[in-house]
RNA sequence: GCGUCGGUGCCCGAGUGGACCAAGGGAACGGCCUGCAAAGCCGUACAAUCGCGGGUUCAAAUCCCGCCCGACGCUCCA
């Protein structure tokens, strides 16, 4: 059974599934007006791993992540230069979506952007208004959150002690009734963008986009809502409480994953110590993967840091797949039938434990050790042992798949290198070490690493 | 201040009451293999102990209490 913690019961309880065989989820996407940052990476890759297991396993998983494309920050960003809040929207947008292909994350089935929702979140809020729950100011329409049974729940507070942070941080807004209510639609100020309701021309609140979209897609008790944990509260708490105003049945399930840590603080835009997904992809072709091999050897609850050393580790990691591709791939045809059926049993144990990604990750190290040594004494002329390294390799291949970190296909085949490689090959036929190593120097220098085997010379990039 | 979560080997990082497993990855050292390498395999030291101090228990890294340190949240933030 597929176990996965909750943040508002804070226990770990059975994957929720309105219908049996599919899982809803919504996973709060980015708010696009810069690059993104190493940390939207872990939150998508985490919501990624989740849907590829969930898949794998044959549940039919329908996953939105929405995009943020309206808001003070995109408003801000056009202004300084001198773009419309669309085209800025429109290109940030197209650049995380570049870097997360980059990252070999999965599209999500729906894409919402808040922009095309605006009409069903005036018709959410009207809802509100007419059952009570929210009010109009000359600056925009609040919820009366005082009135939302179980407001705090999700971060474990009481209304009192929100109340008294709110009293000591949010500017106080004279014309709203409580301190600790939020906006569901801002009253239109100059230059910005805006749209018509019932209540003036202005723009929506951040929280209301989630809610519409996720109820809109996903429907009245979907199954999982998702985000980074920074987002507990206020928007997560806040959407909830929107949902729970208008009478409607919101997430059964609320799935957190932690921060990425920079020097022991959190990475993050308003810190400015963070680093972009741009930036580590463009550092080494094999980064994408160590990336996300790093994130799944930390469980997606706890905090990380990200740096140089770590990342080399990941690589160097990531290396030890390739290798055994590539020498299994030199001598063994693979048969997707035949697959070691322990690993697969104790990689579902592992990931059905809240997403147990460390433990995973061992058990496919663990089976890749055993190909090796398998493979070594197939390779001795061991013949006798060719199913048991189909099934070992087999097992290898079909694991990194589902955490989408299977070894890369090499590249196209380089008639340069093939000349050097062929030339090499019979100097030490030869026996014409001197040559032989000259040339794997020659080799080395334009970053290829060469590895002589029982079947023959292999060669790969660095 | 309040809330939440953490502090495990040289580094990263699992484990959260019990069987010689403190997993797995990286780095190191020795051996085998190799013309030499690379890759791989085998072995070794690495944490005789899991931030510190008490306690519960037949049994604790794992539970309880206190303390120290850190991260995050307390309305921009994945």
């Amino acid at each position: 059974m597929i176990r996965l913690y909750d943040t508002l019961t804070r226990t770990v309880r059975p994957l929720p599934q309105r219908e049996p065989g599919k899982v809803s989820l919504y996973a709060c996407g980015p708010t696009v007006y810069d690059h993104p940052h190493l940390g939207h990476a872990r939150q998508a890759l985490t919501y990624d791993v989740l849907r590829r297991y969930l898949e794998w396993r044959g549940i039919q998983v329908h996953h939105v992540a929405n995009v943020t494309d309206i808001d003070d920050k995109i408003i801000n960003r056009a202004n300084q230069e001198g773009l419309s809040e669309p085209q800025v929207a429109k290109k940030w947008e197209t650049v995380y979506f570049e870097a997360m292909d980059e990252l070999n994350v999965l599209h999500p089935h729906d894409r919402p952007h808040a922009t095309e929702y605006i009409h069903e979140m005036v018709t959410f809020i009207e809802t509100l208004m007419a059952n009570g729950s929210a009010y109009q100011t000359e600056t925009g329409v609040y919820l009366r959150v005082r009135g939302v049974p179980g407001y705090g729940d999700l971060v474990q507070r009481s209304v009192e002690e929100l109340a008294q942070g709110a009293q000591a941080r949010v500017a106080a807004d004279e014309h709203k009734e409580d301190a600790l209510d939020f906006a569901l639609w801002k009253a239109a100020k100059p230059n910005e963008p805006t749209w018509p309701s019932p209540w003036g021309d202005g723009r929506p609140g951040w929280h209301i986009e989630c809610v519409t979209m996720s109820l809109g897609i996903l429907g009245d008790g979907f199954d999982l809502h998702g985000g980074g944990d920074d987002l507990i509260f206020p928007h997560h708490t806040n959407e909830r409480a929107e949902a729970i105003a208008a009478g409607r049945p919101f997430a059964q399930h609320w799935i957190h994953n932690a921060m990425l840590n920079v020097g022991g603080e959190k990475m993050a835009k308003s810190l400015g110590n963070f680093r972009t997904v741009r930036e580590l992809l463009d550092e080494h072709p094999q980064n994408a993967r160590a990336l996300r091999l790093l994130f799944l050897q930390t469980h997606y609850r706890k905090t990380m840091e990200v740096n140089a050393e770590v990342m080399q580790q990941a690589r160097a990691a990531i290396e030890r797949i390739d290798a055994m591709a590539r020498r299994a791939g030199a001598s063994m045809p693979l048969d997707d039938n035949l697959v070691d059926p322990a690993a697969l049993e104790a990689f579902g144990n592992a990931m059905d434990n809240d997403l147990g990604t460390p433990e995973a990750i061992g058990v496919i190290f663990d089976t890749l050790r055993q190909a090796n040594a398998t493979l070594d004494s197939y390779a001795a002329g061991n013949a006798g042992l060719a199913d048991q390294v189909t099934r070992l390799v087999g097992a290898v291949v079909t694991l990194t798949n589902v955490l989408g970190i299977s070894a890369a296909p090499e590249l196209a085949d380089d008639a340069d290198i093939e000349a050097l490689i062929a030339a090499r090959s019979r100097a030490r036929q030869a026996r014409d070490f001197v040559e032989a190593d000259r040339l794997r120097a020659q080799l080395a220098e334009l970053g290829i690493v060469v590895e002589d085997t029982a079947r023959g010379t292999l060669w790969h990039r660095r």
